[in-house]
DNA sequence: CTCCTAAACAGGAATTATTCTTAATAAACT
DNA sequence: AGTTTATTAAGAATAATTCCTGTTTAGGAG
């Protein structure tokens, strides 16, 4: 999804576009991996020092809200973001060391015998499905 | 896994077999599903009136570490933990609603192209997969 | 262009899950 | 029974996230 869509999708949903919002998501599209709240802040408070935590949580709330970004948690409890590639719906790989991400061309639910979920009458809202493990750039620094 | 089997694991690793930690295992086998260390500590202190939080922290902790405990964050970033079936590795359809959990059987690393990872040099450690959504009990609720 | 209003913001306080510290306790082995 | 070492309780410390309040501003209307 590029910065130029996201942000007429924001305007869609009547929300304003501030410098702030805008450097946020310049910024996710730039970098493009899995980013924490103090990742993003920090990026950004270099040029705009005077960026709110509060307005990065808000932000990517509403990213989140409007499916244009992915939280994910690496096991620690600490939310990390990444904006959702065009087309929608992806899966990743994880680097536990650098927090890089690679897409996955996969989706579990494609290949989940579905009459089996039904059959619990379970209404499915939405899935996560990360793998987690070592890139080749920080494997080889682990040997 | 039944409670008698951790037991004897722990014991295995070098564990000591306090009344605290029986209890926390008795409790999340009973439950035999997702749970906060809050509720875990709400269950117990009824009876053992300081129990502190610590300990079951650092009990689900020793669980988790053995593979006898699964963590899952339903995407607010609080910790909810399950004790793994028999046989181990399984995954869940997981209430957003009441937290109950069922097993589906169905792992996602069975069916996806590992020749696609293994081109990219990645090496995998761990993975996870949820469904979330609503259970036939707390649908109905829904209505 | 100027005015108006709702949304967004900064700053900091409050909240809350988790971890840490320390001294006391107790499991398990000899 | 005595010793060792892990474990525990209690509360303080830490840190991610949310909340609060007063101020600013984007974007539409006149």
């Amino acid at each position: 999804m590029s910065v130029q869509d996201i942000i007429v999708k924001l305007k869609e949903h009547g929300y304003k576009i501030t410098p702030q919002r805008q450097e946020i998501v310049n910024v996710m599209a730039q970098e493009n991996r899995h980013m924490t709240v103090d990742d993003i802040h920090g990026k950004i408070s270099a040029r705009f020092p005077n960026l709110s935590v509060d307005t990065v949580y808000r932000n990517v709330g509403v990213l989140e809200q409007l499916n244009m970004l992915d939280r994910t948690d690496f096991g620690d409890g600490i939310g990390r973001y990444k904006l959702v590639e065009d087309g929608g719906h992806r899966h990743h790989l994880i680097c536990l060391k650098c927090g890089c991400s690679e897409e996955v061309d996969f989706c579990p639910l494609d290949y989940i015998d579905q009459q089996q979920i039904r059959d619990k009458n379970f209404a499915i809202a939405r899935h996560n499905f990360e793998i987690f493990g070592y890139c080749a750039r920080c494997s080889k620094k682990e040997e």
